[in-house]
DNA sequence: TATATTTGCATATTATGATATGCAAATATA
DNA sequence: TATATTTGCATATCATAATATGCAAATATA
């Protein structure tokens, strides 16, 4: 089927998301965990993937200047549903 | 300054987004919740903002059609980096 | 290879997200 | 306008995310 992608899924790519983005720059999960003034198993409990808070995901976002980006996501969502909107 | 855009900026307008795609198909808090097997305050948690969970940020993203989108969103973040680091 | 560092994951505790209920305010409908 | 519906939000409880610790496995480094 078309539509088989399922949540999980997602969180496992956000999980390769944020393990990339860390080993971009060269960083340990303490090390990433402590410049967001987080615990390292929050850390791994978005790599593994668990069910993190939208504060952790954003946070990890954020740290990685990412946060416009989704930003500007969220907005083209809005704006889908508004043009479709009007016809 | 330039980047001044917050995670509370952020959430807020994940609430709106959530507000917006509820409303475009007509459903009240309850609908949507009952439809997503969850709570009417989780959904007003989510359109407040408060700080809710990935699950639950996916399940509308996913009732609404927009899993895919998102996930396309988690890949080319995931291609933007992966191309940086080959200079 | 030997050592040091990092990661994965278990267990237990604390903080907080998810929930149920109730009711006032806001909105829609007759 | 009067009534019905929906929403916002408070309080309290339950479920679970966030945390701390410990240790084995994996990885990096000497």
């Amino acid at each position: 089927m078309l539509d088989s992608l399922t949540i999980h899924d997602v969180k496992t790519h956000l999980a390769e998301l944020s393990r990339v983005l860390r080993k971009f720059e060269g960083l340990t999960q303490d090390q990433l965990a402590d410049q967001l003034d987080m615990s390292r198993i929050t850390i791994q409990n978005l790599e593994r993937p668990k069910n993190v808070t939208l504060d952790t995901f954003l946070k990890v976002l954020q740290h990685f200047d990412m946060l416009e980006k989704f930003d500007g996501f969220v907005a083209e969502c809005i704006e889908d549903k508004d043009v479709k909107n009007l016809y």
